[in-house]
DNA sequence: TGTAAACTCTATACTTGGTATAGAGTCAAG
DNA sequence: CTTGACTCTATACCAAGTATAGAGTTTACA
């Protein structure tokens, strides 16, 4: 199977899966005598596998541990476990920090709520307030 | 101040100072005779603001944005509105992906409770069968 | 006055996870 | 035989910085 091929079997581009090559998360494959990518069906399941904690949001080097794991059956899943614990603890701080970030945003918003000019637009003097607040703090 | 007290007193580093003002987000400030950056004190204010919007996770476009409206007090405030609100929107759909994405790493998580070989591993299992349905549905 | 440390300068490369080109070669259909 | 679709490598680009090399400058201290 021929790399068009694989992209729309995989959804993924072209330029992704030479550039997974690239970075060892897929093995290069065989070559035609024209020099084109040539891949077989275990390619096709690795790539989808991939895909999969990409979605997941995993790092290409996370996966390529669990890839590396997952190679040998008879290794231990201990670090692949941890690549998720991990993960999920990960994704447990970004949604408290965006939920800080929302509400400060919700409360500058809530400063100006019709289209003032600038000099009366109560969202920028609260940015601008919160600046110096920082300044007098690292003024010292 | 040179760069380096300026540094200090934002808490930036002088590579981000030197970054923003290569974004165009602060203007080229004098020199001294020795080809030194030399700022003034609405330049500290400035990069405050800027670090306050930063923080709230805006794009160095948005803030130029921001920045420009804010430069004439006699603007309207409309597009500084927006942007909030744009961005109270986008935080909204991000932090909505991130619980999808948290609910399935612990499902997924949980087929694997102990320390287990990884012909065993469920948490393997499971990224593997995902994958197989994507195929499926693909391979129409 | 000398010199060493600390500071600043520009230019460049690196990061992550791709995406988008250019320019060349290859293959299949009509 | 040629046109269009496909593939190849190499390179540059995105955001938002960070890190470095190699050069010049200023400051502190003896």
């Amino acid at each position: 199977m021929k790399i068009g091929l694989l992209a729309a079997k995989t959804g993924l581009s072209i330029q992704t899966i030479r550039f997974y090559e690239r970075k060892s998360l897929l093995a290069a494959p065989e070559r035609t005598a024209s020099n084109y990518r040539s891949y077989s069906e275990d390619a096709l399941k690795q790539l989808l596998f991939i895909k999969q904690c990409r979605a997941l949001d995993m790092t290409i080097e996370e996966i390529k541990l669990v890839l590396e794991t997952r190679a040998n059956s008879e290794n231990s899943c201990e670090n692949v476990n941890t690549t998720i614990d991990k993960h999920v603890d990960d994704i447990e701080h970004r949604i408290a920090e965006l939920k800080v970030l929302q509400e400060t945003l919700i409360s500058i918003r809530s400063a100006c709520d019709h289209d003032k000019k600038v000099k009366e637009c109560g969202v920028l003097h609260q940015l601008d307030s919160i600046a110096e607040v920082c300044s007098s703090s690292t003024e010292n």
